[in-house]
DNA sequence: TGGATTTATTGAAACGGTTCAACTCCTATG
DNA sequence: CATAGGAGTTGAACCGTTTCAATAAATCCA
């Protein structure tokens, strides 16, 4: 194995000579500079992580913890389909700037943090990437008050500062409103993300500004809260389709949950995007493929997952001690919308 | 940042004891143990993963790099949903044991073997997992060369010996054609995966190995070189029904790839179960919610990526230099297929 | 021409663990 | 009673980098 004393002696200058040109090689002479590069290439040399983070206390390394549920194996829904998108960007701009991403798993919130205590203990990432923000989150002071670097995918009510990237919830359900509104639609219903989720209270503000705006009548029969999950789409749907004045389009928490709703529809004999309007949340690859496909509101996680990274990095080099942005989401028009039956 | 040191000198013993404890508890004695616990619990401390690795030569970090496509931003199709279940898996069982997933990112073959060379020549990682094998794949002997510990997902045509696991696809294959048979049919079409993947040769055996146990004729015409996409699916269904005497049955490559084969019956009028019956392979969580749900042969990717691990952790303890396992998919019955119409 | 400044290089001291030969007590054994 | 063996502990060397004060050589300026 070769090392950077190797290097050097073969290279006939110093080790300190090699690690200057290691880490930048402006700081060595030309010709130097091309004998070490020359020895590099001839013993195939990298430099051993260990002990350069030793020394230099840094890992080029960002950590992320998933929490996975042990007890059902295929708990992995296709809404963490977003999560792998979310993922290619991060590992995409990580790889850009020279990192690499460190996965941990997590059974459980609490074990979330012990992972995180250990994580930054053992020094073994720059900063990390926090996600599935809620509405009030522990990690979030556990990790200011560690002074570790981070970035938090969405935004809470803490009241403390911290760095984030969330995307404009609001704004997609209101944009999602004002559309239907102009097909016709009065009777919107609205399926909404579980209680406590930060993101639920941002769209239900949305939910609201969209019907005023549109003059359109509250409803508190409309507003059923789900999830995200299939069954949730169904079940929530079922109970509004049972109104005695059903609604004529639905609003839902995600794809998945959309496409819950639009079997509960089919399963009534009634058709979607005609008889009823359903309108996702994610823009997952299947809104696309699905029967009808899904007219949805597009959260860009490639992007988001840049964005994540970019963010996090800035805060690690301290160039930006505090980046906040907000994405907006797109409403993708496809075919399970459509004007309202006169 | 407390270090061995820190709590050596404040439980009054040696860095060496500490040292020890750390690594086994059983070599120190009770009391001086009970000591060095508490002294760690109330200083938090964690020792440093650097330091640790440079004199250990163990990182207890596992390697994966994953191809990203940089071109397109929704490159990542469901079908990954397959890999984040498979990754669930690597996570847990790298959990359990002690390991962290280190995940990075290569743009085409020829970065990811740069980055392998990367993560084993600064001794980032204690092993590798290797996924996507091809029927010749370069990646095999670098990495035997290299003499790193790795786990390949799938086999190879190379005639070295190498660990892996593999899911038993020829089974998968006939286990459908046999279940179709029983239906009744006797013209089942097949649309491959793409040349060159080994799975598409295993699958190939499989597909002779079935029609010639329920003595059904083989033809040529059924048979379509395909791909894992929803687009392929939809291409090859439609030759596949322009065939004066169009099958009644098709197994496909994906259920991604039997989603489109359903689209293009759909599109004709037909019904999916009834007029055509189709199977998919994967069993992605969204077969189940599809309508109609998906009959599909099931790989087991939570467990596949147990095993992985299992196998992986097996090699670097050197408990086990060479574990080999095939698993068996099963088929699970839904409403895509039926029996024949006579 | 001589001192000041810049440029290039050096060598040794960290960084925070692990490892292992050596040492000290005890206890068991013949 | 002498000795061997085991259990528990110690301290120093070492892992492969980075860092930085010190030095040497080259260049600049008055």
């Amino acid at each position: 194995m070769t090392t950077i004393r190797d290097i050097a002696s073969s290279a006939g200058v110093s080790i300190g000579t090699v690690s200057n040109y290691l880490n930048d090689p402006e700081l060595v002479a030309p010709e130097t500079r091309k004998k070490i590069q020359e020895k590099i290439k001839e013993y195939n040399y990298h430099p051993k992580a260990a002990a350069r983070s030793l020394k230099s206390r840094q890992t080029q390394r960002i950590g992320l913890v998933r929490i996975i549920s042990p007890e059902d194996y295929r708990s992995t829904d296709p809404g963490d389909n977003a999560f792998l998108e979310l993922l290619a960007g991060l590992n995409t701009m990580a790889a850009e700037n020279g990192y690499d991403l460190l996965i941990s798993a997590a059974k459980n919130n609490e074990e979330e943090l012990k992972t995180y205590a250990r994580l930054i203990g053992s020094g073994q990432v720059d900063g990390l990437i926090v996600m599935g923000i809620q509405r009030k989150d522990e990690r979030l002071p556990f990790l200011m008050e560690k002074n570790i670097p981070f970035v938090a995918y969405g935004r809470s009510e803490t009241e403390a500062n911290y760095p984030f990237v969330d995307v404009n919830g609001a704004e997609g359900i209101t944009k999602a409103i004002k559309y239907l509104s102009d097909l016709g639609h009065t009777k919107i219903a609205y399926i909404t993300p579980p209680e406590g989720l930060m993101c639920t209270q941002q769209r239900w503000d949305g939910y609201l500004q969209g019907i005023e705006e549109c003059n359109l009548p509250f409803h508190s029969d409309y507003v059923v809260e789900g999830a995200f999950s299939q069954r949730s789409g169904q079940i929530s749907s079922h109970l509004l389709l049972d109104l005695p004045e059903p609604p004529t389009a639905i609003l839902t928490a995600s794809d998945i949950c959309a496409f819950g709703a639009m079997r509960a529809i089919q399963s009534r004999g009634l058709e979607v995007g005609k008889d009823i309007s359903v309108v996702g949340f994610d823009d997952i690859s299947l809104a696309d493929m699905f029967h009808p496909s899904l007219t949805t509101i597009s959260q860009p996680f490639r992007k988001i997952g840049f964005e994540l990274m970019q963010s996090l990095i800035s805060v690690i080099s301290g160039d930006n001690p505090m980046p906040q942005s907000i994405l907006n989401p797109d409403l993708v028009v496809r075919r399970s919308t459509g004007r309202v039956l006169s």
